[in-house]
DNA sequence: TATTTTACATACATGACGTATGTCAATGCA
DNA sequence: TGCATTGACATACGTCATGTATGTAAAATA
């Protein structure tokens, strides 16, 4: 199958810094443990950040599946946002996304709204406030400043959780707070 | 003077990981350009995360005391909580801030809340949002929850801003939109 | 069939980090 | 005063990781 190569080394790569962080993996162990050298990844993805691309942009993707998903469920409207918020905040608690996308990512690739990917999950963010915008259920307000920061509160909101000392007590305190804040949007208290 | 060379070191590394990020400064070249050799370095921080940390210690202060003053001025209560985040979202233009404290102190010293300096940004917000809470201006809400989305929040509006093709443009939209999302911690609509 | 391109492997050059060791001055102590 | 110890660095070395240059076999193409 065309491609196979490129994602054995996807895979490993994905594992070697989830594990090792991106400066702590090594692109001669990573290559090797899929039976390949460091030369079949200098063909596919050109070096070593390319490669952190390439594998952001899979969890990103990943991400905004799981987020749409969600929204999905939860119907039409504000409720739509809030799960969409609640998805990434639970996304975010897998040790891959958070060491990968949210820490790796900024520091190697730069500000997330300037990756290749797009940030899929900004940018489904960014979607769901204009159509709320709209409809009139959120205030006037800057809607890319407003995606940004919900987007950060949420990624903030998942550190946190995974950070504390009983991450299952915390989360519901995170999406509480993070509900909260998300209200602050809306143009009328929707209690 | 005692400390004198600890200084150097300190000012020398705070410019070039700035400049070139932590990954990219060599610590051979920010000695020589104080005119000492990598010894100096590893006698006085140990390793070169150990110096990171001292570089994001002491910025981290620097913008702690700006965000207390702005907090001061601002009088009392909600105020002096939006009087800070605004600080804290005006500090975090500056490239230094950006470059070591948000995007390159996260990847190499790991969650912010477990940082040797405790994050005194952090710490600060958490307290103005306890007082707050006590006195019944902000809803019930997680304090250390809160405090994290809000700065999460202060943090990507700062990142925004900064990437953004206008940031004289896109301060005052990040201002107002985090304004908005503070709110939402209000306990009754205070516009 | 000849040629070009793809898809890798291999070898090499460069530079970075950490550590082990050496030096010299300051300080404590007898 | 004389000696031992510690602090504050410099120097040399080993290891390892990245990137590049080169080689090669298979596949595509003409």
């Amino acid at each position: 199958m065309i491609g196979e190569t490129r994602a054995k080394l996807l895979a490993s790569a994905r594992k070697a810094f989830a594990e090792k962080g991106f400066a702590g993996a090594s692109m001669d162990d990573l290559t090797a443990a899929v039976g390949l050298t460091r030369g079949a990844l200098y063909h596919h993805f050109g070096d070593k950040t390319g490669l952190l691309a390439a594998v952001v942009e899979q969890l990103d993707g990943e991400m905004a599946a799981r987020a749409a998903a969600a929204g999905a469920d939860a119907g039409e409207g504000w409720a739509a946002l809030e799960a969409q918020g609640a998805s990434y905040i639970e996304a975010a608690l897998d040790p891959e996304i958070q060491r990968i996308v949210l820490l790796d990512g900024p520091a190697f690739l730069g500000d997330p709204s300037l990756w290749p990917s797009q940030n899929a999950c900004l940018e489904d963010t960014r979607r769901a406030l204009g159509q709320l915008s709209q409809s009139g259920i959120v205030k006037a307000v800057d809607i890319d400043a407003a995606a940004r920061l919900l987007n950060g509160a949420a990624l903030n909101a998942a550190l946190w959780v995974a950070t504390s000392s009983d991450p299952g007590a915390a989360l519901p305190k995170a999406l509480e707070a993070f509900g909260m804040l998300a209200r602050g949007f809306l143009a009328d208290k929707g209690e």
